[in-house]
DNA sequence: TCTCTTCTGCGAACGTTTCGCAACAAGATC
DNA sequence: GATCTTGTTGCGAAACGTTCGCAGAAGAGA
């Protein structure tokens, strides 16, 4: 499962900011995150935490992720459980996700946000709902996956 | 966490379309499932159905959710996690979920399909990415609880 | 540096989900 | 309707992911 997406910065600012304590257990983990190349379930991150510091336990990571979900820091997904029963953690980027999960390669690409603004506003005047996280995740076919099974197919 | 939706029909017709055996635990569970008034998860799937027919047991309620799950025939969501950590059930109305959570009162909206449909052509137009399914949910605060809220400020 | 408080490692415990098996029953065939 | 085949069920044990309670360690502020 690759990933692409924008630039994105300051976890480690915006656990401070928080109130959180930075204990090198969670520098690790927010610049693993934030270095991350594609969305990593509890498991993954606790693996590749391990690997920069051994010392590093389980329970601490569980912890951290519940921490930084909470404080609305970092989302939990599911992607349409296209790659199975995982859930993924990604540093939240705005109030805006949107996934495009497809289901051939599994690839899951991250488009800019421009003209999804509009969505909530919508939402607004036609539900009278006021929105203030919204998380849009499309299953289908990428551009790459359509073109080759249409050449294979010819 | 109540639930408002439209109408919904024949997922027996439909789990007998694809092939599944029409067993009487899998009807009751069908019946459970398009008759819930509200999001359901594994457990609660499972009360009820032992309510239903106490013989019923978990394991089979598993198996057939994650059955109709691989058909495409029933959901899992996990509502943003606004009320905690676990995973709802429910029929798949179309291709199109829309999910409105708010944050106060926890009661979920799913409004009619109406003016999003052209999301998938937009989607596909910018992005090449040809949607199958779309799932869209948004946390925020709904118009009862938007007044309630200044009525009480004021 | 000292203190206060939060965080961590640990390993056990917990709750949920799956497993392997023998018995059972749905649906097809005659 | 009787028979056969194959998918499904109940069961209890097992596996899995996640959380817990504790004692000790380590941030952050004075």
């Amino acid at each position: 499962m690759k990933r692409r997406r924008g630039a994105e910065d300051g976890l480690v600012e915006r656990m401070k900011a928080r109130g959180l304590r930075l204990t090198g257990q969670r520098k690790l983990l927010a610049e693993l995150l934030e270095g991350a190349d594609e969305h990593l379930d509890a498991e993954s991150v606790y693996q590749r935490a391990r690997a920069m510091d051994g010392s590093v336990h389980r329970a601490t990571v569980y912890r951290t992720l519940n921490k930084l979900k909470k404080l609305g820091l970092v989302d939990e997904l599911d992607l349409m459980h296209v790659s199975g029963e995982r859930h993924y953690y990604e540093i939240r980027p705005s109030t805006l996700h949107i996934h495009l999960v497809c289901t051939t390669c599994k690839g899951v690409d991250e488009p800019g946000e421009t003209f999804w603004e509009d969505l909530k506003r919508r939402v607004e005047s036609a539900n009278g709902f006021r929105p203030e996280v919204v998380r849009i995740e499309m299953a289908g076919t990428c551009s790459a996956c359509q073109g080759r099974r249409s050449r294979s197919s010819a």
